[in-house]
DNA sequence: TCTGGGGTCCTAGGACCC
DNA sequence: TCTGGGGTCCTAGGACCC
């Protein structure tokens, strides 16, 4: 049996452990320069004002209705999900961190225990170690599981606990939920699968498998299997390396400049190295791209990207930034109003690793120097804090989203303790 | 006027290898 | 008129997740 651990309305939730002001208060959080809710707690969801919807679009709502509003706070929900995987991984022999607020647990050892009494104190202990609310669903598959979680949230007579274990209680669960809330049917697909008239996760877990390999492809056919109980997902224990690392912002306001958007990507790609030596890999190759809003007027909207692949494997930041700044400049276009940009790495080679590919018609003059630079910016970084030191061309602070709601960071910076209502 | 930021996997097709 | 069998790597695009 797997387990989800399911936080609720996480963010909104985290701004009201350090703030019981909020407590039954409507509460939402916003995405980077305040832009679209993206967490609301019960009380706004209530309200009507919904996920994803842009904040000037509900601002009337949300001030009538005196809904609480903060920008999103990154360190503090960060420290409150690593808080609550901490106590769920003592309560489970395995865990896999699945999200920011998600935990698959190792429930299949616990035959002898009623599980959904051990849900309830696994619940009860989170709540009292971190103040954050969680909902629990049981089941033989991680897709069951996740059936189970939002049946879970969604009945309040559950308790926040529910086990799909007798095949009458499983068929009950997915008859009652829509297809396009099984967890791996998205958008695309749950609106051509209504139009064949299947609504319900049951329905769906009862199409011919033929048809479903047609439409679906292997992924619908897995997402079928592990509705009727087969198990396809594995619990993964050690998070795999990273296929891809991605910096990129909206700027809130726009850019014309090419020398502007160069300090932007400079930035971007320093981040983007330091994510590169977190995981310790190298990279092969480096995207960058840069665009108009995507709702501007169709002739000014535009949309540019460009990949390079880097003459040997690296982490140097100051080889992915000169790699990043002459596709720039071949990109860059004048006439139009950007307000994004981003510098990917993808092409992950292992470092330390022999057998990586060598430069063949060159010397490799700087590696080693490379090597034991970043390894001290690193050193400095960590004993001093963030972007202590940097490349030159770089400058957060100017590419920093908008955030006039913030909360404090106060389970991670001292200062900040003091401003907490 | 104002609209987020990360990721994954799969498929199909083209170019190439022996 | 007839024209093998088995691969790899890369890119683009589409679907999905939080």
């Amino acid at each position: 049996m797997f387990a989800l651990a399911d936080c609720n309305d996480f963010y909104a939730s985290c701004e009201r452990v350090f703030n019981p002001a909020l407590e039954g208060v409507p509460v939402v959080v916003l995405s980077n320069n305040d832009g679209c809710v993206i967490a609301r707690s019960a009380e706004a969801k209530a309200l009507g004002i919904k996920m994803g919807e842009p904040e000037f679009k509900c601002r009337d709502r949300l001030r009538q209705g005196g809904v609480e509003v903060f920008s999103s706070n990154y360190a503090l929900y960060g420290d409150m999900s690593s808080r609550m995987m901490a106590t769920l991984a003592e309560m489970a022999p395995e865990i896999e961190v699945y999200s920011i607020d998600e935990a698959f647990l190792d429930m299949s050892g616990f035959g002898r225990f009623d599980l959904a009494a051990y849900a309830t104190e696994m619940r009860r202990t989170v709540r009292r170690h971190t103040g954050i609310p969680i909902s629990i669903g049981i089941g033989a598959t991680k897709t069951l599981a996740k059936v189970a979680s939002r049946m879970a949230k969604k009945n309040p007579a559950s308790g926040g606990v529910v086990v799909l274990s007798s095949p009458e209680e499983i068929a009950a669960a997915l008859g009652a939920t829509p297809v396009e809330d099984v967890w791996g049917i998205g958008r695309k697909w749950s609106r051509r699968l209504q139009e064949w008239g299947i609504l319900t996760a049951s329905d769906f877990a009862a199409a011919p498998v033929s048809w479903v390999r047609m439409q679906m492809h292997v992924v619908g056919v897995r997402v079928q299997a592990e509705l009727k109980g087969e198990s396809c997902l594995p619990l993964e224990l050690v998070r795999p390396v990273k296929q891809s690392i991605c910096t990129s912002r909206s700027f809130g306001r726009s850019v014309v400049l090419l020398e502007e958007l160069y300090q932007a990507v400079a930035t971007f790609s320093g981040r983007s190295a330091v994510k590169l030596r977190a995981e310790g890999q190298m990279a092969s190759m480096v995207t960058v791209f840069i665009g108009s809003s995507p709702f501007a007027d169709e002739g000014e909207r535009c949309w540019f990207s460009r990949t390079a692949t880097l003459k040997a494997p690296s982490m140097d930041s100051s080889v992915i930034l000169k790699t990043a700044a002459a596709m720039l400049e071949g990109l860059f276009r004048e006439g139009f109003e950007y307000r994004k940009a981003g510098v990917m790495l993808s092409g992950m080679v292992p470092r330390d690793q022999p057998g990586t590919t060598m430069l063949l018609f060159e010397e490799e003059p700087d590696e080693d120097r490379g090597t034991r630079l970043m390894a001290v910016m690193d050193e400095v970084n960590r004993r001093y804090g963030k972007s202590s030191i940097r490349l030159a061309a770089e400058d957060m602070n100017a590419w920093r989203p908008v955030r006039q709601r913030l909360s404090p960071r106060c389970s991670t910076q001292w200062d900040e303790i003091l401003q907490v209502r």
